[in-house]
DNA sequence: CGACTTCTACGACGCGGCGTCGTAGTGACC
DNA sequence: GGTCACTACGACGCCGCGTCGTAGAAGTCG
């Protein structure tokens, strides 16, 4: 689950937010006015993100067209797993996460769990209906 | 949150594993027999640590003694944030993170949640019982 | 056929962070 | 006063990242 750095990062949030594989030209686009690279920059970043196994890609003509391997939210997830894991994996580290937390984030973890823990309520206390 | 090398992650959990201020040299020592370095490398690495603000020190004798500034828990848990932050602090992540997790960990989890979400369970609020 | 266009492949360079250590300087101790 | 233990400061090599240039392949059009 690598890390990206600022080109990467900018790169990788315009493949999301297209939700369509995109040509190195369009990526170019995307990027403007922020920042306006030559083709070449562009395309390296791309080439080396697809060889960091994070972006597929397929031919379009003459042209790639990239796309995550991963949503946003996969690759984030898989960050703060790889935190975790490599903290000891303890429950402690995931009290103060939450405790770090705005009560509007507690309540979006809040709906996550409801989601990804069906049984979390389970003995507690069975309140949530 | 600033993120460490292989040294400096090294460096780190023997000062957590420690629970208590140690010099360079027994820092040093610490690192046997696994690492044999000049005593300046090591002095070196906790110089950066500590302008890098994760170590405190104070002199004992004419030696520094370093420690964490923060708990190797608070540390996991601002880095995992920070992947969450930077993610867009999306639900989804959450979801996934949970759903990548083993069922222990899950336990852990909800054992975590227990302390920090008080009213997680519905209304009940008392927890802490 | 030949020129122009559009891509990819490959390599180069500078910068900054990290691991690694040497040397110089300073203060305590015998 | 010499020795010992530390700190301060700086240097060097390596590697990752951002940045781009050039070369080469392949399609397009007159």
């Amino acid at each position: 689950m690598p890390r990206f750095g600022d080109l990467e990062e900018q790169v990788m949030l315009r493949l999301w937010a297209a939700n369509e594989p995109l040509a190195v030209r369009e990526v170019r686009e995307a990027l403007l006015p922020e920042r306006d690279l030559a083709y070449t920059t562009v395309m390296t970043v791309l080439d080396k993100l697809y060889r960091k196994g994070v972006l597929r890609r397929r031919l379009d003509g003459r042209a790639y067209r990239y796309e995550p391997a991963l949503s946003r939210e996969a690759h984030t997830a898989g960050l703060m797993a790889e935190d975790w894991l490599s903290g000891g994996g303890r429950a402690g580290a995931l009290v103060h996460f939450v405790e770090g937390m705005t009560p509007e984030q507690r309540d979006a973890l809040r709906d996550a769990l409801r989601v990804a823990l069906p049984e979390a309520d389970g003995e507690g206390g069975r309140a949530a209906e």
